[in-house]
Parts: structure tokens; C-alpha cells; sequence
DNA sequence: GTCAAGAATCTGTGATCACACCTGCGAATC
DNA sequence: GATTCGCAGGTGTGATCACAGATTCTTGAC
């Protein structure tokens, strides 16, 4: 059979990646599950070559191990490495958002509002997809807005990593009471109020810190 | 040719990728300059394979970007985006450092020292290269020191990026006036004085934003 | 019936080939 | 002599093939 070339504009392995990307991010890839090059390669419609310097990326970034023999998994969830996540997260993501805060203008401040309006539809549908998405979207709205690329693209590692483990833990526990934060963060972008913003911002990360005291992890 | 496969232990893609990040921390690999597969394959014996996954993972952590139309190149040095690194790099290393801080036992103060008087001979011989592996080797041994995989593997990847920047400015400017720091740390360290390391750490990092005002980036 | 040994299969990894496209160098034309 | 057109070389990218090793299922003997 002839490679059967057309591609649509270019760079396979470019959306390989941003497809599995988005899946991490989102959560629909669960917490010690495998992957596989040629499984994907056939679920996406390509070849083994994109699927694989895709998961090299991924694997850079720390969303998937590559175990040498024969295994490539999505590290599992431990409470260690959920802590220093959050931990991180903590450190980098309100200097993001400090960063951002004199670039949010009146169009980012409606997206920002839709984000969470949608956020709030996914709460009462018990939507968790949507929930995921939606979170995602509202905290890269503002964390975008700000000029510095590396830290930006540190925050994107966190994210990537993040990910799985949030889905774990939101389907166990339900994604109640979580919504509260990002209007006070909305009300701080629009009072240009620094302080209220690192102090929501905070919050709504340790609200995630508070899920995992007592459940025990693994897988 | 029959493949004349021999390797060595395992892994090749992993050998590459490691070579390639030692030169890019150690500042051999100059901003700006590019890269090619095939020239890597042929400089290291391997296929193109190899590099070409190494090479995705260097992109995904900033080292190298891969602009889709027929260049791949290390990223170009401009003024905000080396500040935006130092600034990256002053928000998340004296965290690491601190949490190192209880883990120094003597052996580790020893190889510390021994790394500080190796880059005192670079300074004074002038040795560029031993100057930036010394110093590499001296800020990691204090962060890996600490638990926190995530962290760590965020600040490598800031000195993957960094790297290339450090060289040119160090072979600008000179590499004088920048080991007292060290001292100070070795002091802070030995002491348990976390409040005197987080400073002489902040001020190692801040002496290579002075060097950056003057002068004219690019290339 | 149980357990172990071997075959079949499926995995990641590396090499090689094929292709589209950009870059430069050279020659031919005005 | 200057400008433009075309061809050759080199690039990243994707597909395919080949191989080593691990896992799994089957099959055989006790």
C-alpha cells in the first residue's frame, strides 16, 4: 500500500501531541494506565512516528513515564507527588496572575465570565468533563494574558501533570463547593485588586490540597 | 548495510538525549546556532531516530525550537526572555534550596566544597567550560538533595534554557566577582541558617541579572 | 487436576526509505 | 553586467521494516 499521503495542513505529530495534550489536561486519561505507541497510532489514523515523538514530549514534561521495558504509563497518583504539584502550582501561578492582572482588559474579563458561567453549568449537570475543561480554560485565560513565555510554560507542565490525578480525585469526592473562589477571582481582575486575587487565587489551589488528606492513593 | 546494530547497554534515544542536555547546561551550544538531525545522527553514530526523539524532548522543555520549516535552532537570546528565566529561577530554587537545607549531612558538604574549589580553579585558569559544569554541579547537588521530584525537574529545565545564555554572557562579561555567593552558601549550609542561604541564593542569581543591562541581545 | 514449558503475540526501539519543500548556486537571458 | 530562472542538495517529517524482549496463552506431561 502507498504511504497514502494528504495530511490536512501539516505537522502530524503537532497535533498528535495537542490531542493528548488536551486529553491530560482534561483528565480523560487516567492515573497508572498504559498507553501504546501503535494503539494510538491506530486509534488517531497515523503512524507509529508521530505517536512517538508526541509521547517523547509528554514524557519530557512528565505526564507519561516511559518505563524501558516494554510499558510506557501515566505515573501513578501518590500523595507526595499530588502535594508538590499543588505546591508548585502554589508558587508559580500567582506570579502569572499578578503578572496578568494589569493586562485584563473588558473582552478577556467576558471570556473569563463565560468560562465560569460554563464551569457552573458543568457543577449542576455533574458534568465532570466540562468541569475540567472549563477550569482549564478560566485559569489560561488569565495565566496568557502576561507576557512571560517560560513561566507560562511551566505552569502548562504543572497542568499536564495535574490532570489525571484532579479527575481521580474530583470523581471520588464530587466537585462541590469549588466554584466560589473563581468569582472572587473574577471580582478581583475587575477591581484590579492584587492582594484579593493572590488571596482567591490561593485558596481555590488549596481547595484541591484539602481533597487529599484522607484518601488513600495509588492507581 | 545490514543495521549493525551493537548499541552499548540500552536505550540509545536516552544517551543522546542526555549528551544533548549536558552540552546545552554546560553552554556549549550556542543561542541562535541550529541544529540538524542528520548532522547530530552522523556526529554521534546513531540513526536519525534517536535524535530526532531527543530532540522533541528538548524542544518540549524549551531547549530547542523547532520552527516547522526546516530549521530547528536554539532559541535566540533577547533581554526579556532571559529575565523572565532569572526570575523563574528566583522563584522556585530557594524553595528547592530550603527544602534541601535539614538534608546536608558532611558527605554532601564535602562534594559541595570539592565543586566549589574546582569552579575557584576554572576562575582562575579561565576555563569557561569547567567554570559552567562546576557551577551546575554545585547548584544541583544542593537541590537534589530534597524530595520533591516536580520541583526539581522544573528547575532543570530552567537551566536547560539558561545554559546557552549564561555562556555568551559569561564570555562577554568575564566570569570575576561571582564565587563569593558560593562561600556564603557552604556558610548558610553548614550553619542551618535558612534565612542566610535563601539570601547569598538570591543574590548568586541576581549577580547574572546585573551582568545583563548593558548590553545589546541577539544572536 | 495442576503446573510448567514453549510458542505466538505484542511491545518499544532503531534503521531505512520516501517525500515535500526550502535554500543556494549557477547559468542563461536581456 | 545585472537580474532571474531552474536545478541540485539538504532539511524535517512520516511510513515502514526489523529486532529484542516481555507477556500471555496454549499445550503438554506428570
Amino acid at each position: 500500500m502507498p504511504p497514502e499521503r494528504k495530511v490536512s495542513g501539516s505537522l502530524l505529530h503537532a497535533n498528535v501531541h495537542q490531542e493528548l495534550r488536551r486529553r491530560f489536561v482534561t483528565g480523560k486519561i487516567m492515573p497508572g494506565s498504559t498507553l501504546s505507541t501503535r494503539g494510538l497510532a491506530l486509534e488517531l489514523g497515523v503512524s507509529q512516528t508521530p505517536v512517538r515523538e508526541a509521547l517523547s514530549r509528554l514524557a519530557a514534561e512528565g505526564a507519561v513515564q516511559i518505563r524501558s521495558k516494554r510499558k510506557i504509563v501515566v505515573p501513578p497518583m501518590t500523595a507526595d507527588r499530588f502535594c508538590d504539584l499543588l505546591r508548585c502550582r502554589e508558587l508559580l501561578e500567582p506570579e502569572a496572575a499578578l503578572a496578568a492582572l494589569p493586562m485584563i482588559d473588558r473582552a478577556r474579563l467576558k471570556k473569563l465570565k463565560a468560562a465560569d458561567d460554563s464551569i457552573g453549568r458543568a457543577l449542576k449537570t455533574g458534568d465532570v468533563n466540562a468541569y475540567m475543561e472549563g477550569n482549564f480554560n478560566f485559569h489560561f485565560l488569565i495565566y496568557s494574558a502576561q507576557p512571560r513565555r517560560t513561566l507560562l510554560q511551566l505552569i502548562e507542565t504543572l497542568w499536564l501533570q495535574f490532570g489525571p490525578f484532579m479527575r481521580v480525585v474530583y470523581g471520588r469526592f464530587g466537585t462541590a463547593n469549588l466554584t466560589d473562589q473563581h468569582e472572587l477571582m473574577i471580582g478581583a481582575l475587575r477591581r484590579q485588586d492584587a492582594a484579593g486575587l493572590r488571596r482567591a487565587l490561593i485558596a481555590d489551589i488549596r481547595d484541591g490540597m484539602g481533597l487529599i488528606g484522607a484518601s488513600g492513593f495509588e492507581a
